[in-house]
DNA sequence: TGAAATGTTGGGGCG
DNA sequence: ACGCCCCAACATTTC
């Protein structure tokens, strides 16, 4: 009788194809899958509420996808995951625990804590990688540093030999008894706030649903490069969610991106690549989920109006652009990226507020909310990051507006009170009279805010 | 993965 | 025919 072996996932690995951990658990023994809650290790960005609600449906997506293959998915609570495995060992005999790296420094910690208690113990843990093209640490410069500018980066990953293929399902030897597993609802995940019920509409968790989007999306990919600027359309592939849940792995959307449009996946492909810098950021500079990279801008004069900050967040600023952009992000915990670009600077620049009051709404409404991509797409609007837009590069929120929404399509579908105005008026409508004015004035005036922001820049410069 | 200010050019209206 | 002005279109500089 061959033995159990643990398959660790960890909320970033949700998925049986294309499972390394699982393919070399397989090999190994009997598989015994987990998924452990550990509040006292997720430390300050615990995922948000968003993110929650679709971690509580992937999970039941996984236990259908492993049921299929008999194998039965554990779920437990625990203060920490060391504590859970320890306990699962006891429970089950395993020898062995495999698991996918995070890139999160939070995470690598525990992963510290988890080897050292299983060495202890004589029971081997594999830690496999595979949530990024490159591995965490690979990617140097000649003089041996990590990238900081995306181009460069870029280039190298190019030359690198391309991904793998994806693995398959591999045969599996199920437990002959099974551990007692908490139900999902004791997990306490699931937000069940009001607001979620968008979320559904929009999305479907979980490994089939990402296999789908990737599949339809394979269509469209010809049109990417024309397409993705535009959030009228649906021109990107919204599988960031299923990315950063692993429900697809960063190599099948490679493969399936090269398989649907060869070497025209080029741009999406990029696109992809930044998902990689961002966690090869992450992982060599931990220290920028909440400090600046570029240490100057810790002096920068931020606004503390909280007021301020609330009226973003309802999407209630008065430039259409940016109101469309967070009330979609509310509705379906999902923004275009060209529109996050649009709302980020409008906060950071024109109401001059830090980007990490940003980063953190962000990562409590976004479905796809990744620490690592969250900090670097942060960081790149305030100026502050990694290959930064220089600060002095402020939106114009009304002409981009106009530049990528020509038809002002996306800003009425999300701003109901805008909907009776042309395509010209909408991204400025206070050239026209509202009748019974629903649609607040703007906030502020861009041309001075921009002036403000700059002169505030101009005093942290060395 | 800007935008605004400033500079330059060239066509056309006009006296 | 000529110079002058206006201004759109484009280029360059600056933040």
């Amino acid at each position: 009788m061959s033995p159990a072996v643990i398959l660790w996932y960890r909320g970033h690995d949700l998925r049986v194809n294309d499972n390394e951990a699982l393919s070399a658990a397989a090999q190994r023994g009997r598989v015994l899958p987990v998924y452990l809650h550990a509040p006292a290790d997720e430390g300050p960005w615990a995922p948000g509420a968003a993110a929650r609600w679709w971690l509580h449906r992937s999970l039941q997506a996984l236990a259908e996808q492993l049921g299929a293959v008999g194998l039965r998915l554990i779920l437990r609570r625990a203060e920490h995951a060391v504590d859970g495995l320890l306990t699962l060992l006891e429970e089950s005999g395993a020898t062995a625990v495999y698991t996918h790296r995070r890139s999160e420094p939070e995470a690598a910690a525990v992963e510290a804590a988890v080897a050292q208690a299983l060495a202890n113990k004589g029971v081997g843990f594999h830690l496999v990688q595979a949530h990024t093209l490159a591995p965490l640490g690979a990617m140097r410069t000649l003089e041996g540093n990590p990238y900081r500018v995306f181009t460069p980066f870029y280039r190298s990953l190019m030359r690198r030999d391309e991904p793998a293929e994806p693995l398959p399902v591999p045969d599996v030897q199920p437990m002959t008894t099974w551990p007692a597993s908490d139900t999902i609802e004791q997990l306490g995940l699931d937000p069940q706030h009001e607001w979620t019920s968008g979320l559904a509409h929009a999305w479907t968790p979980g490994e089939r649903g990402a296999l789908q989007r990737l599949q339809t999306f394979g269509q469209y990919l010809g049109d990417y490069s024309q397409q993705r600027d535009r959030p009228d359309t649906d021109g990107t592939s919204c599988l960031s969610p299923h990315l950063r849940f692993g429900e697809l792995s960063p190599r099948q959307a490679w493969h399936g991106a090269r398989i649907a449009a060869g070497l025209q996946a080029e741009p999406w492909l990029r696109q992809l690549a930044w998902r990689d810098f961002g966690h090869h950021l992450l992982h060599a500079y931990p220290h920028t989920v909440d400090r600046p990279l570029r240490e100057m801008f810790a002096a920068f004069p931020w606004s503390q109006d909280q007021r301020a900050l609330r009226i973003w967040q309802k999407g209630a600023t008065g430039f259409p652009f940016v109101d469309a952009g967070m009330r979609q992000l509310w509705h379906t915990g999902w923004m275009h990226n060209r529109v996050r670009m649009i709302a980020a600077s409008f906060l950071v620049k024109d109401l001059m507020i830090c980007w990490q009051h940003g980063a953190r709404w962000f990562w409590d409404t976004l479905v796809d909310a990744d620490l690592a991509n969250n900090t670097l797409g942060w960081q790149w609007v305030a100026g502050c990051g990694a290959d930064a837009a220089p600060y002095f590069r402020v939106f114009n929120p009304v002409t981009q507006g106009e530049k990528f929404d020509p038809n002002a399509d996306y800003v009425r579908r999300w701003v109901p009170a805008l909907r009776q105005l042309t395509g010209r008026d909408a991204h400025r409508p206070w050239r026209v009279s509202l009748p019974g004015r629903r649609y607040p004035e703007p906030m502020v005036d861009h041309a001075e805010a921009r002036i403000a922001a700059l002169a505030a820049y101009k005093e942290i410069r060395p």
